[in-house]
DNA sequence: CTGAAAGCGCTAACAA
DNA sequence: TTGTTAGCGCTTTCAG
């Protein structure tokens, strides 16, 4: 009989033993039907005669049966759940991606399981095998990494139905939801070149992001397309956290030659560009011209207001989502690859500068 | 034979059908052992013979072997998962708390499923209905509503393991994790009766959510204790959107005796008071004081900054974790609660009133 | 050291 | 209309 108590490692677990939930078999007991009779009339399909189904019914109340998913899923196959990958939950960017995700899916009765990866590839690996291991119907994921991922590969391979947000993997045969990075940079530093500014600080992530990489490459090609030199020591590479663009910041203008211009490759590395400025007493735009990927609160309230390229943050989640679901559903076209144009919204935090 | 292919609702789905994955069982045919002895060298317990357990796991490794996490659940008992459930994914508090919150489970083998419930009670329990189904080992929640919890107190009943963050639950014999919110309040309101402010307003959350009633509490005790009356006209409440402060602030103001001080009860009324007053050609704190609930970046960005009072932020998830793998395995002491005290940061956005 | 078999809770094909 | 039964993938006794 394999019929002991189980998780009864130590006896004092065993008192806060959560009370073993009431199954269908009970309800089945209660109603002095079967098993199937039961399961017919909890989940309304098949033939079931009103008087049972009333009774069904009735029992399922009083025991106060509530159906256990794991074993649905079990049986059937998946769980109706999607799973979201963001680089990081404290990103506004992510955050709000996030909520559009959570409401969509929602919409269409799956729940959502956010699994950050801190920017860890190898956290990415673990939380992407976990979300596979539960079954879930399918994952949207900002991946960590431009290279290294055969985890990605594989679960394709495999057959889940995967959206890439935000970072597009060009060989990863699976939809995309982005916006124009290079395009977005290129236009920004486009910007302060017109604006008579030469030298030019870039402050990124590493660019084992693929956004990083990209919007770096809108950089160079600014800067080429302009007859400009690439100077390596006008770009700083920070992790995305206000702290170390703040470092990364001082670094570049602890230099002999001071950059007439930064523009940061997110909001959060804004936010810590404007700090660290305001810490060395250069003022924008008069000492410095500044301007930032992705728009964000704090963007209108300094004096002047910042300019930035914005993203259609509110656009990506949904689609991203509606993307999801029709492959869920079988959609077996070739992958499809979204990109939103990005907007300069030009206030005041870019200065003219008139050449010797 | 019940061996017919599952889910073949349409023609077109099969084309697209999941890979099946390899089980145990596929694993243990290649391996030419039985699924007993396959699962022990697997998992590494019992006795298995050397060369068996290194058939099985070659067998394994070429076969990309993976585990049924939802099979092993249904077998054991619950999942290794926590929940949250945070009134709202955006707001920055919940965000830094999620964040936290994931690290310390990801720190004990547990995954996080974050479901916001974006203040909505019928939303919140949908969701914590979900997340039960699954058996997930415990959740982390902030309820939606200080009333109408008989949800959680049936789940508490049950014996699901959880902690309750930021908005406690007197009447629920379940560990909390909190700040003073009332003696928060209190002192954010004294410190401008302090400075000689007598027509103070309240923005505050719809008083269903604990911490508005509590910090609601707070205002008006420290209006009673130095004698103040008070005035409806002076209390706004708005849901903890920017917009919704935007106009709620806007409201305060439209009325004939305008107030000199404003106290906001969170980071997202804080930002929306600021952008109304901007917008209305106040100036703080020339024309108005201001003070906030919870620090946040642009306390720092505005000139001058604002006076607020902070939360232990970063103290609270890690302490809930804490509390709930407690729980988890088998503490059954008495619920335990946690209040943290909050902190004045005084800044510049208080003035000084003068009375006639 | 290994294998057979039971059973977690559920659904659905088939028989009655 | 209802009941019987098989089986999803896994772990774990118990008997060899």
């Amino acid at each position: 009989m394999a019929g002991l108590p189980r998780s009864c490692r130590k006896p004092e677990e065993a008192l806060l033993a959560r009370k073993k939930s009431t199954t269908v078999k009970d309800v089945a007991a209660a109603a002095n039907v079967s098993r199937a009779t039961a399961a017919r009339a909890l989940n309304g399909y098949g033939y079931v005669g009103s008087a049972a189904a009333e009774r069904v019914l009735e029992a399922a109340a009083r025991l106060g049966y509530r159906g256990n998913r794991v074993a649905q899923a079990l049986r059937q196959g998946d769980l109706p759940i999607i799973g979201f990958v963001p680089g990081d939950i404290q990103n506004p960017f992510f955050a709000k991606v996030a909520h559009d995700i959570d409401v969509a899916a929602r919409g269409s009765q799956h729940s959502l399981l956010i699994a950050s990866s801190e920017e860890d590839l190898e956290q990415e690996r673990a939380l992407l095998d976990n979300l596979r291991a539960l079954n879930v119907r399918g994952m949207i994921v900002a991946p960590a990494s431009g290279k290294d991922n055969q985890h990605l590969a594989r679960l394709v391979r495999e057959g889940t139905p995967i959206v890439l947000i935000d970072r597009v993997l060009e060989d990863l045969p699976c939809d995309s939801v982005a916006v124009d990075n290079e395009g977005g940079a290129r236009e920004a530093v486009e910007h302060l070149i017109a604006h008579g500014h030469r030298r030019i600080a870039l402050i990124q992530d590493d660019t084992r992001i693929v956004t990083a990489r990209d919007r770096l490459a809108g950089y160079i090609n600014a800067l080429q397309a302009n007859g400009l030199p690439v100077d390596q020591r006008l770009i700083a590479v920070s992790s995305s956290t206000v702290q170390h663009a703040i470092d990364a910041t001082i670094r570049l203008f602890s230099q002999p030659e001071r950059p007439t211009a930064v523009f940061t490759v997110d909001s959060v590395m804004t936010t810590g560009a404007l700090l660290a400025l305001r810490s060395m007493g250069l003022a924008v735009p008069r000492d410095v011209s500044l301007i930032g990927f992705d728009d964000f609160d704090l963007a209108t309230f300094t004096d002047p207001q910042i300019t930035v390229i914005a993203q259609p943050v509110g656009k990506i989640g949904p689609l991203a989502v509606r993307m999801l679901l029709d492959r869920i559903r079988g959609l077996s076209e070739p992958p499809r690859h979204v990109r939103f144009p990005t907007r300069l919204i030009s206030r005041g935090s870019v200065s003219r500068i008139f050449l010797p």
